[in-house]
RNA sequence: CGGGGCGUAGCGCAGCCUGGUAGCGCACAUGGUUCGGGACCAUGGUGUCGGAGGUUCAAAUCCUCUCGCCCCGACCA
């Protein structure tokens, strides 16, 4: 490829839209436009880096024997119904109304419709052990799309569904895909960490996400150096099994104080004069139909889809200023436990909250609190549970030893579905016996596009885009400097030999300066750069440098192309042996080795 | 859903407060001088000032509505 006849166009000037590091230079280097929020165009270079993830991706999952299908991105209400997931999945659902009147949906996933596609051709137990994947454009109706492509509504996902005949071989489907998963990232170049997840909209009771670690990440991870532990901060419990408390017995008379306001913990702490640990706090909840108060120590943080689940809710969120004005008849920050009985239909507490006594709290008036109150003044039902958000330093449920935490972006997630759908939508077979019983499936999801985009976010510097080998669109990034035929001669043969080798390659054969052509080498990031010079061609050299800085010499004109291809191969290979590395390793790190 | 910000040339912005008929840089085109890390000179083209309505002799500028985009929050109790 020639740049002057290519659809290149980069930007000097930083887009304002765009503030994470992969948005501005996917923005720059011309890779991707956006037509509207979060729907965007990919142009050639873009596209091409998508095309590559999808071939790593391919491989892999073709590595394991799995089968590439295609199925509609438009899917008709009914199967989404015999799930009841047109009702449960939410506004992330775009439905639409044909001209006949009949409700369809664009699809976000694929279960409904595969296991449609197995049910009706799958009547043995001999049929079952198979895996079905597609690459396909994928819509979810975000309610905020961010980051450019990171967090679009539109994208380019690869989801495989795994069928099996009983949970063993389901359990072993899984497993592949960790491993086949572990090995796409490591390929890709990507630092990862395989976390215990939820498991969300989709359902099941296993599940692990594939985590690229960045501090732009979105999700936070909980992680234990000393026994690998790793699990998303929304699962981590805060207690392990059999961690004993003592409840408090503690009573005596609470005096109400005057706090004038003090809205926050901190602003109480320090007007008090105590530790935010001696302060509990009551947060206000509704969960669409009812209001709650759960209770929990001042210095921490409630996770809302752990009480979610205790309160045997879909969802919980924070209850609105008026509401909370309502139900505690004061402002927003006095909130407190004693005499709220009766305003809400539950009281949950942190199991933490039963060691507390002597605390201070919201008084339920405004610019007041009570101090030195106890569990015994609440005169309601607490009911005690592992409600707070894990934060640094917190101890390891497994060993006991300290967790630290760590940002990820989502790049890929697993799921052990069970009989989930199979048993809704009537996917049977016939086992040995003659038997009959629902298929045990499983679902695995890979970002391709947001793989494009973590690449990036973990692969730059402040020149540009630094494209690990497999993810590049153009490997060689060929830059010919000065005018004379002898240059363009030379470098385009240089051009015509690694194209002919089937290897991406893109000359910059523009009349441009040399600073310009240097600078846009260095945004479009490509593994490999040959500078053509007068100056190199007088001695019968070219310039070779890789992106990162690991290779920097000259070669003969004669063995340049050789050379290149040498450069080139050590990178794949260095990623080969690191998907063989990580994929080893993957069941071991996850603990799913002993399963 | 809540809060904040921004829409003026392809991109980045100024002009708006204090109304008078639109400008700068980059990019683009042509010519020339340059040519190893974003050159210089000259010339040139480019705008329904996001849209609709209103006020006014006159609106990018003031008012109302609307559309689009970005960021933050949804853990204050």
């Amino acid at each position: 490829m020639r740049y002057t006849s290519a659809f290149i166009y980069t930007t000097r000037d930083v887009p304002k839209e765009a503030t994470m590091t992969s948005h501005v230079l996917l923005l720059r280097a011309g890779c991707v436009r956006m037509l509207s929020k979060g729907i965007y165009s990919y142009l050639p270079m873009g596209y091409r880096a998508v095309n590559n993830v999808a071939r790593v991706v391919r491989e892999e999952m073709d590595r394991t024997g799995a089968q590439e299908i295609l199925m509609p991105f438009v899917q008709p209400a009914g199967i989404w119904r015999e799930t009841g997931r047109w009702d449960s999945f939410g506004a992330e659902l775009l439905r639409f109304t044909n001209r006949e009147g009949a409700e369809y949906a664009i699809g976000p996933t694929h279960e409904e419709v595969v296991t449609d596609i197995v049910r009706r051709e799958v009547r043995s137990y001999r049929h079952l052990g198979f895996n079905l994947y597609q690459i396909q454009t994928k819509y979810r109706d975000e309610p905020r799309p961010r980051a450019g492509i990171l967090r679009g509504r539109e994208f380019i996902m690869k989801d495989a569904y795994s069928f099996d005949a009983d949970p063993d071989a389901a359990r072993r489907s899984y497993k592949t895909m960790i491993v086949a998963y572990a090995r796409v990232m490591a390929r890709l170049g990507l630092t990862f960490r395989a976390v215990q997840a939820d498991t969300g909209a989709i359902g099941g009771d296993l599940s692990h996400e594939f985590q690229i670690i960045t501090d732009s990440g979105e999700d936070i991870l909980v992680l234990c150096d000393g026994c690998g532990y790793a699990v998303n901060v929304e699962l981590a419990p805060a207690y392990g099994e059999g961690w004993s408390c003592e409840p408090s017995t503690a009573s005596g008379a609470y005096e109400k104080v005057h706090t004038p306001g003090a809205h926050t913990v901190g602003e109480v702490a320090s007007f008090l004069k105590v530790a935010p640990t001696d302060i509990m706090k009551t947060v206000l909840l509704f969960d669409g139909d009812n209001f709650h108060a759960a209770l929990l120590r001042g210095d921490r943080e409630l996770n809302l889809l752990k009480v979610s689940r205790k309160l045997g809710v879909r969802e919980v969120f924070l209850a609105g200023d008026d509401d909370v004005r309502r139900i505690t008849k004061a402002d927003v920050g006095f909130a407190g436990p004693v005499g709220i009985e009766g305003q809400v239909k539950t009281i949950v507490a942190d199991r933490e909250v039963q060691a507390m006594a002597g605390f201070v709290c919201g008084a339920n008036e405004t610019d007041h609190h009570l101090r030195n109150a106890n569990l015994a003044d609440i005169r309601a039902n607490v009911a005690f549970f592992d409600l707070r958000k894990v934060t640094e330093g917190d101890r390891c449920p497994r060993c006991g030893g300290q967790v630290h935490t760590q940002k990820g972006i989502e790049g890929g997630q697993a799921f052990y579905l069970g009989t989930l759908y199979s048993q809704k939508m009537g996917a049977t077979f016939l086992d040995a016996d003659g038997v009959t019983r629902p298929i045990e499936m499983g679902c695995y999801g890979i970002g391709v596009t947001r793989l494009v985009a973590a690449a990036i976010e973990q692969h730059n510097d402040g020149k540009g885009i630094i494209w690990p080998v497999e993810v590049a669109p153009v490997k060689v990034h060929i830059v010919s400097v000065g005018a004379s035929i002898d240059v363009a001669r030379e470098a385009g043969r240089i051009h015509d030999g690694i194209e002919a080798a089937g290897i991406q390659v893109l000359l910059d054969d523009r009349p441009e300066r040399p600073g310009v052509k240097f600078n846009d080498a260095d945004l479009l990031g490509a593994p490999v750069r040959i500078v053509v010079g007068d100056r190199g061609l007088a001695k019968g050299i070219v310039e070779i440098k890789a992106r990162d800085g690991s290779v920097d010499e000259t070669a003969p004109l004669d063995s340049a192309i050789d050379r290149v291809k040498a450069v080139l191969s050590s990178f794949f290979e260095a990623s080969l042996a690191r998907a063989d590395e990580r994929g080893a390793a993957i069941l071991r790190e996850t603990g799913l080795e002993r399963t």
